[in-house]
RNA sequence: GCGGAUGUGGUGAAGUGGUUAACACAUUGGAUUGUGGUUCCAACAUGCGUGGGUUCGAUUCCCACCAUCCGUC
């Protein structure tokens, strides 16, 4: 089946929403964060400490599974979810943001994008229909169209022509897509034009896609950039399709989205953060290697319910970071996931007392500013 | 006692008669937003064992001393 989105509540305030999510592996709450799994795998993590954590879908990328181990392994395994023994869950990205990230090496044309692979430097066409074909393969749960998502900035009319392509690829990325089980969503673009994006947000939503996605931010433009970009694109999005906005998830970036009416986000934020010895709090971003550490052993956030934080101390996660022992990696990347997850579910709560505005702002008061 | 070798930042270690003494590790900060998994950036020796001498100028050349290591009695 497709997912089914049914909206329960709208903040008072704002356009929060809170809202039921219907996949083939379970219903969750709206809005949500999405931890980031690339190679079928979120880093450091197994399936079952995603469980206690609370996650709900997670992410894993087309063009990195296409190249390693490649989709037909995948499908001959049964499907991502029986490959990596996942049971919640799972969106695939198309192979769209490699685009961007992967800029030295890619040449765009209508047709598709030619990527020298990574890994060994094959010359790969990816196209709307290989992407959509090797999601379908992958029978993930949720299929993104296959966009293009350019740096910041790039001139008008460099965009222009992005953004047409990037519809048109949409409607070759709908006519390809076989698998009746999976959903699939279309991907609004435009960069920081409003009437680009606008445009972009009108004719993507003329398409019968199962949710709306907006790309294209946190490629290095001024967070109030970003946030003009989610409010050009979703006025145009209908009400009863899931919202999601790509590559998000600095802790108070989570909060100007959903203020503005995002349900879903997803970012190798924490994750990263973690490998490099970083934590959420609630007084704000802390760098656990940072000499003041060394014996504070008091747990890492106080407030927190996750494995780390229940049951160690900072200067123990620091000694771990230090020694490059990968168990505080690990350790950090379950609190980061936690802590974003919990900000998520206390925002729902919110939502539904309507004191949405109320939680931010004291959030953002630990929180701080600054990060 | 004698013979030989060496003494450069926390460590290992380049280097040169002349502006700011490489580099690596460690240390100390910072970065990171649809992940190319030990990443990227920055700071860090007013001084080259000590004291003299030569020289316009010495970490670099000379002398003495001290220290360490090796060999030997």
């Amino acid at each position: 089946m497709k997912v089914k989105y049914t909206l329960l509540h709208k903040d008072k305030d704002t356009n929060a929403r809170y809202a039921i999510l219907d996949t083939n592996h379970g219903s969750y709450e709206t809005p949500m964060f999405m931890s980031v799994g690339t190679q079928a795998s979120v880093k450091m993590l197994s399936p079952l400490e995603l469980k206690e954590i609370n996650s709900a879908i997670i992410l894993a990328n087309t063009y990195h599974l296409w190249l390693r181990p490649g989709e037909d392994v995948i499908a001959h395994a049964g499907g991502l979810h029986k490959f990596m023994n996942y049971d919640g869950p799972i969106l695939t990205d198309s192979g769209g943001f490699q685009v961007f990230s992967l800029a030295n090496y890619k040449d765009i044309s209508e047709e598709g994008v030619l990527f020298k692979s990574h890994l060994n430097g094959d010359k790969l066409l990816l196209t709307p229909e290989k992407s959509i074909e090797i999601q379908n393969k992958l029978d993930s749960d949720i299929a993104m169209c296959f966009d293009e998502c350019p740096p910041y900035p790039v001139s008008y009319d460099y965009m222009k022509k992005s953004v047409e392509r990037t519809i048109r690829w949409a409607k070759r990325c709908l006519d390809s897509h076989q698998n009746e089980n999976q959903s699939l969503f279309g991907i609004i673009q435009g960069g920081e034009f409003q009437d680009l994006r606008e445009y972009s947000a009108i004719e993507t939503v003329k398409l019968p896609f199962d949710g709306f996605a907006i790309g294209g931010t946190s490629v290095g433009e001024e967070k109030e950039v970003m946030y003009k970009m989610i409010e050009d694109g979703i006025r145009y999005l209908p009400i009863d399709k899931p919202r999601y906005l790509m590559g998000v998830g600095d802790p108070l970036d989570l909060f100007e989205g959903v203020m503005r009416g995002i349900d879903m986000f997803d970012c190798v934020l924490p994750t990263r953060l973690a490998r490099h010895g970083h934590a959420f709090t609630l007084n704000g971003k802390i760098n656990l290697k940072n000499a003041k550490y060394k014996e504070d052993f008091s747990p890492v956030d106080e407030n927190c319910d996750c494995y780390l934080c229940k049951n160690f101390t900072k200067a123990y996660v620091r000694h771990l970071i230090i020694a490059s022992e990968t168990f505080g990696q690990r350790l950090l990347s379950i609190h980061n996931i936690r802590f974003l997850i919990k900000i998520m579910e206390n925002i729902r709560i919110a939502i539904k007392e309507d004191r949405f505005l109320e939680y931010k702002n004291e959030f953002y008061k630990n929180y701080g500013t600054k990060d």
